[in-house]
DNA sequence: TAGTGGTCTAGACCACAAA
DNA sequence: TTGTGGTCTAGACCACTAG
């Protein structure tokens, strides 16, 4: 009541109601009205407090139930988005000159780590991706692919000197599916060299399987420089 | 068409549309029909379908304009869910059992490094401390935060030897907003000695700083042991 | 069993941007 | 100017679950 009550208008009904969370009048885990009471306070319909309650409870800020009712979450288990562009994007976006430079490709075994890491027989042939990223320059990250013949078909090396395999992957075969991982790594020997860092340099490790439905695209690593930093927010 | 036609189910629509753009049936830039048309196409109302899209829209794969009508994604710029729980329940959660042991605790002048970061005079002394966190008795991250003293009133020394400065925080000043930057670094002495790690063993440092409203509440630095893995996942 | 949120309808008006 | 999505209403029925 004595927070402002705009009327009839589901983004500042939100925001009243996330201002009593924030502001403590509002506890963890207590019992908030009913959507029906909510509804005769701000003069509206359920439909428009049940969306802002809705957004709320998607954001993490209420928990609801049938017959439960709604309570203020007691774990507020906020979600940091985190971006997964296209490589050349990001470095785009952080302002500097991109530079790309393919270092190899072409089928191999599947590395033995990655073919456990995957489930997979280590006899099966991958292409085998390894190329550079620069930023104004400066070796700024390695990335190593590997990617299942069969659904990257009409990839070629040649294709690979001109455009990085993430452009190709995201015009012929996105993904629907990704897990990733990041750890931070020494960087190994052959990394270390390209990146012209330090052996044994810390290095953000970067790995991402990726799969078209149920259909296994590949696996990527990626090293950064040392200094390299991920960037999120609430 | 071809496409199953589950009548006047918002998620059956959501899941038969994100397959026609996931299938390329819709490419990414193509132009799709207005909601009134798949609303007879669905044989729902507007709302219904205007749901469905909305959520698509929310969730990266669609661009919509008024006037401009409802297009695919060009850059599909997909946001990996990054959690940011209270570190005991992350453990928790991995299925280990917690332990933690403050280390330090106390009025201190501001790192050098720490205050540059959030541009303040290093003259401003805050709330520092120090702990360790075991996942089934082993080391397995250190925590240093700098907390401003009068944003944390009331958390004593004494309250942070029973309690992590997370629980008490959630509970007594939680953040609304926070940065949140990750980088691999070196393990400095304190910590790789605290982590019962080789020295320059490469670490996995979170650092986040949080505000309350506009009000400062202080800085986290999260060093993992090596190894330690962030994962997440589209 | 009863009460709560979840969803859908059929209609309306409005805001914005393209033509 | 006009067509599109964005929002709201007033009502209804349903699904889940706490008591």
């Amino acid at each position: 009541m004595t927070l402002s009550s705009a009327k009839t208008d589901w983004k500042a009904i939100r925001r009243d109601l996330l201002g009593r969370i924030q502001s403590g009048v509002w506890k963890p885990g207590d019992q908030i009205p009913r959507e029906v009471e909510l509804a005769a306070h701000y003069d509206c319909t359920r439909s428009t407090v049940g969306r802002a309650l809705r957004d709320l409870a998607t954001a993490g800020f209420l928990d609801r139930k049938r017959k439960g009712g709604t309570t203020v979450s007691a774990n507020p288990v906020r979600k940091a988005p985190l971006e997964v562009p296209i490589i050349s994007e990001a470095i785009r976006k952080a302002g500097y000159e991109v530079g790309y430079q393919l270092l190899r490709a072409g089928e191999r075994q599947l590395d033995q780590t990655a073919a456990a890491e995957l489930g997979l027989p280590d006899a099966a042939r991958f292409l085998s991706i390894e190329a550079l990223y620069l930023a104004d320059g400066t070796p700024y990250q390695i990335e190593h692919r590997w990617l299942l013949p069969a659904t990257v078909v009409g990839l070629t090396p040649e294709i690979l000197e001109e455009m990085p395999a993430d452009e190709w992957l995201l015009r012929n075969v996105p993904l629907t599916r990704a897990q990733i991982m990041i750890e931070a790594v020494h960087a190994p020997k052959d990394v270390a060299d390209a990146l012209q860092i330090a052996p044994d340099s810390p290095s953000l490790l970067i790995r991402r399987t990726s799969w078209r439905a149920t259909q296994l695209i590949g696996v990527l690593h990626l090293y950064h420089a040392p200094g390299h930093r991920l960037v999120t927010g609430i």
